[in-house]
DNA sequence: TATTGTTTGTGAAACGATTCACAAACCCAC
DNA sequence: GTGGGTTTGTGAATCGTTTCACAAACAATA
């Protein structure tokens, strides 16, 4: 398979969600034209994308909203659940660990871990906050893949090493800081205060670009 | 001036924060090989970002680091302080209001809203939580131009379509959904599950890309 | 003051992603 | 079955960003 882009990716993920909202309308029929239209790009856009993994159209038609979201979610690799370790329980660490979006697309969090004493041990929904130290064991033990970061950026790179270590490719981190990974392991980082300078830089430069995202 | 682009803002915004842990360990100094280095990036780039904005640095020696980082703080608008609006009081907003990044950089969430009565009246940290319906009012007569929007998707759109007729032209998006604003407002939106899917592909599609992020 | 070594700033080249444009494929109506 | 209308899939063109490469500028040293 050739190599595709980031931005490619992202697309694929809206028009998954967006497929899966016509789906549930009942729409059984869909084109690159509304697709596009829905998400903000171009129906040339939006072919090119699905070109790359197949062809899944009829010609005259348009995309069957079941089919192209079935085919999107295996593409993805969301045909299978993902087991999830969530490493930091505070308050960033709660409202990931509440946020539904991530269970009804296979994103299961399996475990929670914290360094902080008086974290460890309690019941979040069943589930008991682990200590910092059990995190190499049990990652490995359940074979858990993904982990979900939300720790003060100054303990984000010795807990991204463990992690590792113990078997984790994939990290998704809320902590403001760099991270560095050994080939391999992809990170993706979610800095809500760069986007936030984003916004900042766009108000006082002001009439440039506009809006829709 | 030209057109900068959003990978650009984002790289100014890293440069920054390392600026500011370079200062803090005292070092009077920095080349664009070291920013380089531990942005992630590359020599060139750092110099072609801070091009587009002026020339900084003195050759053969570098970047002197107090001065580049508050021309960098100029340039993102961090100079002065921004009041913000905090929609949704639920787990997300509880994280993002508690978020000490934000506050750092010159964002000041002043105002909270929701329309579940059970949350109005509750005081957040000296702030009281306010009814979903004082929105617009709140946010014209502080003049608030920054909206950080955590609500459910499916009220994200009429949320923002208030926000932005009381004045706000910046909006930093949690829901996880596409939104439509007049040209002139600009969204920005961190999607943790699309994330979530794009570390699912990456890992199932092994052996690619490196990490770093 | 001249020389050496370093690092910036920036046009030009290379690369990658998006948009264009059109032939091929298909549905539907008659 | 034929013709008209629609929409896909994709090479080619365009656009924008990143990388390269090097002259210009400066510090330091003798």
């Amino acid at each position: 398979m050739k190599k595709v882009s980031e931005p490619t990716i992202g697309r694929l993920s809206l028009y998954l969600r967006l497929l899966a909202e016509l789906k549930e309308t009942g729409v059984a029929t869909v084109s690159s034209e509304e697709l596009a239209a829905r998400s903000g790009t171009t129906a040339a856009q939006v072919r090119k994308d699905l070109s790359l993994f197949g062809t899944f159209g009829k010609r005259g038609l348009g995309y069957d909203v079941e089919e192209l979201e079935s085919r999107l979610r295996d593409i993805l690799g969301l045909e299978e659940e993902w087991p999830v370790a969530l490493v930091g329980a505070g308050r960033i660490g709660a409202a990931l660990f509440g946020y539904e979006t991530f269970r009804r697309q296979g994103f299961h969090i399996e475990a929670v871990f914290d360094k902080d004493p008086a974290k460890v041990g309690q019941s979040w929904n069943g589930l008991e906050v682990q200590p910092d130290d059990a995190m190499e064991e049990v990652v490995r033990d359940r074979g858990i893949e993904i982990a979900v970061l939300a720790v003060p950026a100054g303990s984000a790179q010795a807990v991204v090493d463990r992690l590792v270590e113990a078997g984790v490719r994939g990290i998704l981190n809320f902590a403001p800081t760099q991270l560095d990974v050994p080939s391999g392991v992809v990170v993706r980082s979610v800095d809500m205060a760069l986007e936030m300078e984003g916004l900042s830089y766009a108000l006082t430069h002001e009439g440039r670009s506009t809006g829709a995202a």
